[in-house]
DNA sequence: TAATATACCTAGCGCTTGCTTGGTTTCAGA
DNA sequence: TCTGAAACCAAGCAAGCGCTAGGTATATTA
């Protein structure tokens, strides 16, 4: 075994980097910074991870996989096509507002900037999630619930639902299931099923 | 007349800085790296800018003023609310994976990285595109083409266009019109209105 | 043709960055 | 209680960053 179980430490320091990741950009994060967030000093970043770059990989990864197991749960609870539908939509928005939200939000914004090699570890996990999105929007499609390309309808309601990123306040205005009613009604142009 | 006509060298500086700041981010443009692809040295771009912000408010205003300008253009050609939506919908798609793309995607990817003086002379004209917006959707929905609460359409509309920066390439699968035609298409669930 | 402003270069300053090195503390297991 | 590994710190290095100062070309106008 040469995977060693992260320590305590470390899954702090990459939850608060999480934070800082989304708060100020991978690279307006300064290892001082996160260093300093911690109560540690720069230097013993690099006892846990080998470079920066490592932190943001372990970010992204955790987040990835958060949101690729709520996804599974909530598909795994739900049968009828209008229910999945709304299900993977609702747990999309879930990871992405909810607890916990930092990691699944820095994999979407800062994916960019991981190297190549990085990119190519992760990508699995991410065509898995968007595997998930494609059969559930190819079911719906069929049974005439969404209209349109199934490829482009992916891209388009997935885009608009990351996109929240940017402007949405979890219990501001709105709580998170009311954004995913609304999300689901603008798509589907029907209210969601009552359970 | 405080105001100077900017220089040709100037211009060519924005649209170089665009491609750059696009390609590799605001924060991963060096000024070295964008006065070389332009044949300077790095000290001489002081001349034309007074520091490295003001060129990235020089992208953003551009693209700002021209997806403005190309919105308020199609809406006065096109009357009825169909043809509107889509106009509204292929005029902002254009702007932003279409020639001189570069701006409009910085003005949107790049936002965050402007200094809160710079965003608050800005956002007028940001304010005021959305307003174009707001008032067709609202229409739309009126009309009974689109479902659900017009201030979030616009958010999740809006949202699906904005992220096609992250996936669509023009020309390669499809066409820039192509792409708004399936988009209205999922959105309104009714094809494009033939002229 | 001389005067003047504009555009550019050379050289490098001061600062911040990610990261390293070498030594110290902490703590679990024998 | 001793020992070795794991966790941390102090100090600072090398490289890259935005930006500046002072001088030189180039072009425009009188």
């Amino acid at each position: 075994m040469t995977i060693t179980k992260p320590s305590l430490r470390r899954k702090e320091l990459v939850s608060v980097a999480a934070r800082l990741f989304k708060e100020n950009s991978f690279d307006r994060t300064t290892v001082r910074l996160l260093a300093s967030a911690t109560g540690l000093k720069s230097g013993s970043l690099f006892h846990h991870f080998k470079d920066k770059e490592e932190i943001l990989f372990a970010v992204i990864e955790d987040g990835l996989q958060r949101s690729l197991e709520t996804i599974q749960q909530e598909l795994k609870n739900n049968t009828g096509i209008e229910e999945r539908l709304f299900a993977i939509i609702y747990g999309h928005l879930r990871t992405l507002h909810g607890q916990e939200k930092n990691a699944h939000t820095v994999s979407i914004t800062e994916w960019k900037s991981l190297s190549e090699e990085s990119k190519k570890k992760l990508i699995k996990i991410r065509d898995d999630y968007e595997a998930y999105w494609q059969q559930v929007i190819d079911e719906a499609v069929d049974a005439g619930i969404l209209k349109g390309n199934p490829q482009l309808l992916r891209l388009f309601i997935l885009g608009s639902l990351n996109w929240t990123v940017q402007w949405f306040q979890a219990e501001k205005k709105l709580s998170i299931k009311q954004l995913a009613d609304e999300s689901y009604l603008s798509f589907t142009h029907q209210a969601v099923p009552a359970k």
